[in-house]
DNA sequence: CATTATTGAATGAGCATTCAATCAATGCAA
DNA sequence: TTGCATTGATTGAATGCTCATTCAATAATG
């Protein structure tokens, strides 16, 4: 049977609900280009699915979703036709699973953080702040891709139903650490609900900025925005970014 | 500005269609010639071109960039197949027309309230912020047109270049008020090009959350997180905007 | 009458999907 | 170990569909 079946698409949303995640955490990648054997023509399922779902985040990079077809995919990957449907089934449940494997792994990276951190609200919002501006997630092909799904997620549910999971989750721990924060620091003015819709929309925002001038400033000057934004609220838990004085 | 202040797109429509051409050109009407039928099987050039931007903007925002085809144009515009290539050659060109429609609109928008709002320059600045979430600029269609382009990656060079000037003509200006506005209050700690920046990515980042989440709050509160920012940034210059408790 | 606008059937290109044939790996028996 | 069978993976040509574009015919306009 396939890698996703609709009902393997149900579950994996429920997992990333409840913060569960099935299968191999991403943090053991599977290898998918580099393999030990070069000329094995056969692999297994769970190494061609990953190799199919990389060339499908180059292909959208480059081409977008409109211009990712069956050829550029399978081309990309050094496959043939035939596989992507015998694998994935057809071509809309791949684009399914590519989104999938990219919200799960934005996830991953932000949980991890922000369980990691130390035990101050401060220092938990700051690190989902900066798990968004990681190496590993924040490439301008991952980027690319973010914003091809985004603009599809008005009509497409299942879209839609992902992404919205994933942001609420972030959103809802968020306004919980501004509200400690707030209270901690008698901050008056901007409640906590506001400070997380502007994180949230600084999040995407920067992200696209970055995607289409990324001459202008790169991950790391990004997150110190977002810090310099949290030092002007909460003042007395964040420091202001030193910023160079640019030519 | 220009003609039509409320008018939403299908009444629009139905005005081209009938000659009267409200809101047909952004500071301009197209005048048509008064005393002829109301249904006229042929119509000028500029009107069934206004007429096909429309229809496709219509058809991007249901369908997505992907799903608009020639025939969901027509159909939406209540004409025939062979018109859009004999009006605009070719579905790209009628696609970067439309983004160029939009994008000049937006420009307009916020380039008549930069100049005809006070002299100063938190003015000045607020009024290209309100400009963004005016109601002729933020509606649900338009914004969902903005990110079916900004997620088609293959063709972001394209678009890019038909959108670059006016993005960078509305961050030079900001930067400047920005500079002006530290200068006044003696601000230290953000520089204008960050403020700036920030700026740009809220814009950008509180139009997704806009379309995403449109439940979770409108384009007033919108507006109000901005001027927030702006009032912990520069707070002799901006007042912090009264939010209520929520539930 | 000349010009311009409009129609919609016809054309052909591109695409996702199917599937019969082929190839590789593994298990199994001798 | 070798030979053989079974299972699973892979290929790519063939199929049929959707769609952009063309263009000859037709209609309106002036």
């Amino acid at each position: 049977m396939g890698a996703g079946s609709d009902s393997d698409l149900a579950q994996a949303l429920n997992d990333l609900r409840t913060g569960k995640l099935r299968g191999a955490s991403m943090s053991q990648s599977i290898e998918a280009s580099p393999k030990t054997n070069a000329r094995r023509r056969t692999a297994s399922k769970e190494v061609r699915c990953q190799q199919l779902i990389n060339a499908t985040i180059d292909s959208i990079a480059r081409n977008g979703i409109g211009g990712t077809t069956m050829s550029t995919v399978t081309e990309s990957a050094g496959l043939s036709m035939g596989i992507v449907n015998f694998h994935f089934q057809s071509k809309q449940n791949l684009l399914e699973e590519t989104l999938l494997y990219l919200a799960k792994e934005h996830h991953e990276q932000w949980l991890a953080a922000f369980e990691s951190a130390g035990m101050s609200a401060s220092d938990k919002l700051l690190a989902i702040v900066d798990a968004h501006f990681h190496p590993r997630i924040c490439t301008p092909k991952k980027l690319a891709v973010w914003f091809a799904f985004f603009g599809e997620a008005g009509r497409r549910k299942v879209y839609r139903k992902l992404i919205e999971d994933i942001d609420r989750e972030r959103y809802t721990i968020a306004q919980d650490l501004c509200q400690q924060i707030g209270e901690e620091g008698a901050y008056q003015g901007l409640p906590p609900r506001q400070v997380a819709n502007i994180l949230e929309a600084l999040y995407d925002g920067i992200w696209l900025e970055l995607l289409a001038y990324p001459e202008n400033y790169g991950r790391l000057e990004a997150r110190d925005h977002i810090t310099a934004f949290l030092s002007k609220v909460y003042p007395k838990h964040f420091q202001m970014p030193e910023f160079k004085q640019d030519a």
